[in-house]
RNA sequence: GGCCCCAUCGUCUAGAGGCCCAGGACACGGCCCUCUCAAGGCUGAAACACGGGUUCGAAUCCCGUUGGGGCCA
């Protein structure tokens, strides 16, 4: 039984290449990490994979770091620190081409490029792996691109927490390129020397590094360090089973932000997107940090499914209070366009009314735009079957009891309604459906006697009686 | 093209040889509740890709086929 003090503590990555918005399959990627590290007790690092320096962009790693800070995913190691942009460790990949050149383990290759094409067009039309013959292999040069030597043959094995034990034949491989003749590091090399100077516990990332892990290895090995434990993720794919991309619609978690998904909603849709723990669907971040383990995630592909997304993000609108929520929606009223100028507690109690109705913020200012502005037009079937002769006399009726009534809560309102009811002989639904026409210009809204209490007497009156002269021009 | 990964309802998944003529959730249909719309409750339809094995017994193990995805300076 080894002591906890023996086990080297949990440090596992992120390392986004900073060349748009960060996507559906990263965002989920780094959640994994930091849920692994996070129920391990462990160490979460951002690492910026910025080697790409056309693509890559500050704007980007803002991106990537606001879409990691919305969704709660904090990093204990990374930036603004230095040292966590590959584009600031140059000297650390340099440092270790040159120890492996110094062991012997690698080598400078001159092969031009345009014999390396030919031979790998011949081994195509042969329909063979192209591998590199080793032809510089021994001929001590000392420039040119840096090679990584391999054992021609036996195999190399990843032994994956997702997809169990994968066996590539050395023959499937080459000596790889570890530095471009230009001096420049390539993906693999940079991967390797990285998370080994970061000292890397675990290597969680997405399913297609599966194919490069064997060459990563057999880098490790010639630098003789341990390797990381792996785990590859499968991609999120959208309807069409292709890579989700954003012509299948949103595809970066900044697209949902805006959508006015919550992000507590997009963290427990990404978390059940492969992974899952018996029939329950709603996990708060507690529930996951506990439950998670990386072994219990599927190894199958994933299709994006955004109604199952609104379903939850509904759930947690509905279970949000209507003070808090009050502070989430106001950014939405005003990009609605909407004058909400109304205190914190009027808006808690318009988003209690609304909150059941809508799946995001942004459908949730939507359908509350009426609590702020006057019905411009009433719908026009309703307002045929409702602005008749008799719904003007009971537009009356309504506006004379209203105004006589000592208060304007939600029992009084609503005993006002029941008792005009069983003096007209009416159904309710006539008179609440002629109000709610008169209120909102619409024939659904929430529940009426909450809708009249928060818009107040005067403006209730205002509206009825606006809906009076419009039912009278009508007739 | 070579190599690698994957394959349960439309979708996300449970299922690690008998508990499964396959369970839950979203979406869809019906009913109930109800001042409208929702929400909620009940309920219905809906899947082990195909073909061979192994086994007394396979969704579960093996092989192949098909399909999808990925990697290949």
């Amino acid at each position: 039984m080894a002591h906890p003090a023996e086990r080297p503590s949990v440090r596992v990555r992120f390392a986004p290449s900073p060349t748009g918005h960060l996507h559906v399959g990263g965002a989920r990627t780094a959640l994994f990490n930091w849920l692994h590290a996070r129920h391990h007790g462990g160490t979460f690092i951002l690492r910026i994979e910025d080697t790409d320096r056309s693509r890559s962009t500050e704007e980007n790693i803002d991106f990537i770091i606001e879409a990691l800070t919305w969704l709660g995913l904090d990093w204990d190691e990374g930036p603004p620190a230095p040292a966590y942009r590959q584009t600031e460790r140059t000297d650390l990949y340099r440092d270790h081409a040159a120890r492996l050149l110094a062991a012997g383990r690698a080598y400078y290759c001159a092969c031009p490029p345009d014999m390396l094409d030919a031979e790998r067009k011949q081994a195509e039309a042969k329909k063979e792996t192209y591998r590199y013959p080793g032809r510089c292999r021994d001929r001590g040069l000392t420039s040119g691109a840096i090679r990584l030597r391999i054992a021609d043959e036996g195999e190399t094995v990843v032994d994956d927490l997702i997809n169990g034990r994968v066996v590539f034949d050395h023959h499937q491989l080459d000596d790889w390129i570890l530095v471009r003749t230009d001096g420049t590091p390539t993906y693999n090399f940079c991967v390797v020397v990285d998370d080994v100077t970061m000292r890397i516990t675990h290597v969680i990332r997405g399913n297609d590094h599966l194919s490069n892990t064997p060459k990563q290895i057999l880098c490790y090995a010639a630098l003789d360090y341990a390797t990381p434990v792996f785990a590859h993720v499968s991609m999120i794919l959208g309807a069409d089973r292709s890579r989700l991309s954003k012509r299948h619609g949103a595809a970066s978690v900044q697209a949902f932000r805006d959508q006015g998904v919550l992000p507590e909603a997009m963290v427990n849709y990404l978390a059940r997107l492969g992974w899952s723990h018996g029939d329950q669907e709603i996990f708060t971040r507690d529930e996951l940090v506990q439950l998670f383990d990386i072994e219990d995630v599927a190894s199958s592909a994933a299709i994006f499914d955004q109604t199952k997304l609104s379903w939850l993000s509904q759930q947690y609108l509905k279970a949000m209070p209507g003070d808090r929520l009050a502070e989430r929606v106001r950014p939405f009223i005003a990009r609605a366009g909407v004058d909400g100028a109304v205190s914190d507690a009027t808006l808690a109690r318009i988003a209690d009314t609304l909150k059941e109705r809508a799946s995001t913020l942004v459908e949730l200012a939507e359908i509350g735009r009426f609590y702020f502005e006057r019905p411009r037009e009433y719908d026009a079937k309703a307002s045929a079957k409702f602005f008749t002769r008799d719904g003007r006399e009971r537009l009356g009726v309504l506006i004379e009891r209203l105004s006589a009534v000592p208060d304007f809560d939600v029992a009084t309102v609503e005993r006002v309604y029941r008792e005009l009811t069983d003096a007209l002989g009416l159904k309710l639904v006539e008179l609440a459906q002629l109000t709610r026409l008169a209120v909102t210009g619409r024939t659904a809204s929430p529940p009426l006697f909450e809708v009249l209490s928060i818009l107040g007497r005067e403006e209730t009156l205002a509206r009825l009686g606006a809906a009076r002269a419009t039912a009278e021009a009508a007739a």
